[in-house]
DNA sequence: TGGCTCTGCGCC
DNA sequence: AAAGGGCGCAGAGCCA
């Protein structure tokens, strides 16, 4: 097959990275301007190419121009996408800076070329028929759909009333008797009582429900009274636990997993209830019900697995995600009258001493302009580091970056926290998704329905502000939290095999205490004395950023800082480091301390993971949960950083979301009325019992702790068990009170 | 005005 | 040259 690849000029320095990728083809490259699409078709006819692959957005524009002239289409939507044109296929593709600046972009390159070379090997695209039910049709419908071997369904919702406006479903019919598959998507106009509840009758129908993140459809379904039955299949979350480090927005996975097709995001800007509105809900509808055909038939055993074990959480975070959390009225207007004073007080001291009546702290441009006149013109950031080197030079710098900060603190706490639009009915909600992330921790974001916040980064209890207390336990019932306690390192020290970390994770003493120990070599009790009490905080401290830092693989630089130049510099003089090293000497020095007292762990350990990375591509944990891994950790340190953290973070993640599944089966099911699940917080579980029933608080801290066989870099294995610390009893999230009596009894 | 990217920052 | 992992959200600033 002969190809012209239309280029641009931005692409020319990247071509030897696509050379490999054309080997065995017959391709022409071309990175000239472009004109016209014809010229384009010359260049191509005038070496035989009826194949044209194109980097070039101004040739997809023109493409597409003729039907989407509201606004410029971008190069990433339409990567993968194949458009015909006069007897001609157009390949699009995303610029070859791709193939060098990400991870993915090699893979992806490779494979949508094989949409030209290797066309055999793609699921076949179906034609597309779809219709609008109407009040005749919707019996005859049904019959037909009752006998689907799997129906995808997709719904399209506004904002006003959280109102869902249409529901597709695009049915799939197995016939065996000749080998068939079949296809038709359906359109139910949501627009009175009568249709919502055919869209009832329908969700209720037997056969496997496909959904592309069902979640948010069922907040919706939930919300209406018509939950479907037999949600089995996500293709969010099939994709997110094949490749997790790709996207996965549907139409991303269509163009991956399809062959022929185009992106059709742009259609969706069309009035509601009109035929092209309802047209694209079937088009929704119908992508994902191919897009888990293909991804059935490809998807290798690995990412079944994962998918066995990602996709049952669904329903608890569903759950949570409904319940939420109430909000205390009164805390929270105390709250935000509070931190508006002291934002308004600070502001004016700030403006009035430089002068400068508009001055906005938040501005990073004024910011630095500001440090040009403190004689700072070297600082181009205004960001945390920066500002701690500019108030380190002088007190009167120290007096405007504290102002500087503690605005920006308390206008973040007002626009994120504080903001309106928090509740509904005067609860909190959120969202928990376990398609968030690469390592498979959930990731939470603002609910569903247009309100609430993220959850899993609510701002710690301070002495001067108590955020929490804005979060109540409902009447009657008390909230409570089960924490893992060290879950991280306990898993770094379990799969690294460092036994002297080990040790130490498994001492009754206290870890970061043990660890300034080793690590400095003062005596365990001259930091923590006989009752556990700290008498040596700064130096606890001191081990416990070290120890967070060897972690992540920071460099001396970046030890500096998270820990910031003071703490350096006290490190400096409290260890009696020689006076004339720098800053970036001690961090070094620290992080040798590390490594000198845990050498398996970024020694052998690391040794490990890059080979598994670099011969496999995949990272597989104790639980079987697998990561499909596109850098290269040997040639990139970003990539190594990442493959670094990912098994214990994965680790803890597994086991924390083994405990959700497990509070929601044994302790939130069956105590329908005593118990809420309400939200995991990456190494917690909040929840809230109804008074009384304190047995559910050792019911959940039965649920958390059980044991995982984890072997490590040398082929021992060992059981780790992460012990949980319970607190419970609060009124709000603010006063939850550690839970003493378990252990005892236990 | 709306949409986009960048910067900054909250949590574990 | 320098390189902290995993997230999501808001404001600033810029562009059309």
């Amino acid at each position: 097959m002969k190809i012209h690849l239309q280029l641009t000029s931005a692409d020319r320095s990247f071509i030897p990275s696509l050379k490999p990728l054309l080997q065995g083809h017959n391709v022409g490259l071309n990175d000239a301007p472009i004109g016209t699409i014809t010229e384009v078709e010359m260049r191509a006819t005038a070496r035989g190419a009826k194949h044209i692959a194109t980097t070039n957005p101004t040739l997809l524009y023109k493409l597409l121009r003729a039907e989407y002239a509201r606004k410029k289409p971008s190069l990433d939507d339409y990567a993968g996408s194949i458009i015909e044109r006069n007897g001609y296929e157009y390949l699009i593709l995303n610029p070859l800076d791709h193939l060098v600046t990400t991870p993915t972009g090699n893979f992806l390159y490779k494979r949508y070329f094989s949409k030209f070379t290797d066309q055999q090997k793609w699921f076949p695209v179906p034609n597309f028929t779809w219709e609008i039910a109407t009040p005749a049709s919707l019996g005859s419908l049904y019959t037909k759909f009752s006998s689907a071997s799997f129906i995808a369904v997709d719904i399209e919702t506004i904002k006003e009333q959280l109102a869902i406006t249409c529901s597709g479903y695009c049915g799939v019919w197995f016939d065996s008797s000749n080998n068939t598959i079949k296809f038709h998507a359906i359109v139910i106009p949501c627009t009175d009582e009568f249709m919502l509840a055919w869209i009832g009758k329908f969700n209720q129908l037997p056969a496997p429900k496909i959904m592309q993140n069902g979640k948010y459809d069922n907040a919706y379904f939930l919300r209406w009274g018509i939950p479907p039955v037999n949600w089995t299949w996500d293709t969010l979350n099939l994709f997110h636990c094949w490749y997790s480090e790709l996207p996965k927005r549907l139409d991303f996975i269509a163009s991956f997993i399809l062959r022929k097709w185009e992106f059709w995001k742009d259609e969706a800007d069309v009035p509601i209830h009109s035929e092209q509105y309802y047209r694209y809900n079937a088009k929704d509808a119908f992508t994902t019900a191919i897009a888990f055909l293909g991804l059935m038939q490809e998807m290798p055993s690995w990412a079944r697995q994962n998918y066995q074990q990602e996709f049952p959480l669904v329903f608890p975070c569903l759950q949570a995600e409904l319940t939420g959390l109430k909000r205390n009225e009164s805390n929270f207007q105390k709250l935000k009258d509070q931190i508006e004073e002291a934002i308004a007080s600070e502001l004016q001291l700030l403006r009035s001493s430089l002068g400068e009546p508009n001055f906005n702290p938040n501005s990073p441009k004024q910011v630095v302009q500001l440090w040009k006149v403190l004689g700072s013109s070297d600082i181009s950031s205004s960001d945390t580091p920066a500002r701690d080197i500019v108030k380190n030079r002088h007190p009167i710098n120290r007096f405007v970056v504290d102002r500087i900060e503690n605005i920006r603190k308390n206008r973040k706490l007002l626009s994120s926290y504080l903001k309106d639009g928090l509740t509904l009915h005067g609860r909190i909600l959120y969202q928990l998704n376990p398609s968030g992330t690469d390592t498979g921790r959930l990731a939470s974001a603002e609910s569903h329905y247009w309100c609430g916040l993220q959850i899993q980064n609510i701002p710690r209890d301070r002495t001067d502000i108590v955020y929490k207390g804005i979060f109540a336990a409902d009447k009657e019932f008390y909230i409570g939290e089960g924490d893992y306690d060290q879950a991280e390192s306990r898993g770094t020290a379990y799969l690294s095999g460092d036994t002297s970390l080990i040790e130490t994770v498994n001492s009754d003493k206290d870890f970061h205490a043990l660890n300034a120990s080793s690590f400095f070599g003062i005596p365990y009790e001259k930091i923590v004395d006989a009752l556990g009490d700290v008498l040596d905080k700064t130096l606890r401290d001191l081990s416990k950023r070290v120890n967070h830092g060897a972690n992540y693989n920071m460099a001396e630089q970046v030890l500096l800082n998270t820990m910031g130049i003071e703490n350096v510099l006290r490190a400096r003089s409290m260890l009696r480091l020689p006076k004339n090293w720098t800053l970036l000497e001690v961090c070094r020095y620290l992080l040798a301390v590390f490594d000198k007292t845990y050498p398996i762990v970024r020694g052998p350990w690391y040794d490990k993971i890059k080979v598994d990375v670099i011969t496999t591509h995949m990272l597989v944990g104790p639980t079987g949960w697998t990561r499909y891994c596109f850098g290269n950790p040997v040639r990139n340190k970003r990539d190594m950083n990442r493959y670094a953290a990912h098994p214990p973070q994965s680790l803890n993640a597994m086991t924390l979301n083994q405990a959700w599944l497990k509070v929601f089966y044994e302790v939130a099911l069956p105590n329908p009325k005593d118990f809420k699940l309400c939200a995991q917080i990456h190494d917690s579980i909040l929840f809230q019992y109804r008074v009384g029933r304190d047995d559910l608080i050792r019911s959940v801290h039965q649920c958390m702790l059980f044991d995982t066989a984890v072997v490590d870099t040398f082929g021992t294995s060992r059981i780790l068990r992460v012990p949980v610390s319970m607190k419970a009893e609060g009124k709000t999230w603010a006063d939850v009170k550690k839970v003493d009596w378990l252990k005892i009894a236990a």
